[in-house]
DNA sequence: CCTAGGTGGCGTCATAATCG
DNA sequence: CGATTATGACGCCACCTAGG
């Protein structure tokens, strides 16, 4: 299942799908609301904007730190997974060896 | 085929945690 | 202590698959 990020990917070149999908935020509308004249705006309506573009900046950086967060938190769940893999490695090598130990024991009893 | 259910990834919001 | 960052929760979408 690790490939649907992958076959997400449309064919549109190195857009995401999510870029193009999001239908009101994302870096599209940012690029055209900076590209408009706002010079000739009013002080309101500049302000309007500048409330606008911050907003979308925070998103934008919460977008990436939330895409930065799954990244660590899936790194370490398979630190947990590699973990668990060692330790029933080590139990089983433990248990042998105590299988070992009893039996030498069980015969030097006789 | 079709479809319901499961899975994984995403963006956003609210808020906890951290920083300066 | 306000600004910034990290994370949990939620809803949405795309894809896959088993079963009808």
């Amino acid at each position: 299942m690790a490939a649907t990020a992958e076959l997400l990917e449309p064919a549109t070149g190195d857009i995401p799908a999510y870029q193009l999908r999001s239908p009101n935020s994302g870096l599209a509308q940012s690029i055209v609301m900076a590209a408009s004249p706002s010079s000739m705006e009013s002080p309101s309506s500049q302000h309007a904007e500048e409330i606008t573009r911050k907003r979308e900046v925070r998103l934008m950086k919460n977008r990436e730190a939330a895409r930065e967060c799954r990244r660590k938190k899936k790194e370490y769940v398979k630190c947990l997974e590699n973990r668990v893999a060692v330790l029933e490695n080590q139990n089983k090598t433990l248990i042998e060896e105590l299988k070992a130990l009893k039996d030498i024991y069980c015969h030097k009893a006789e």
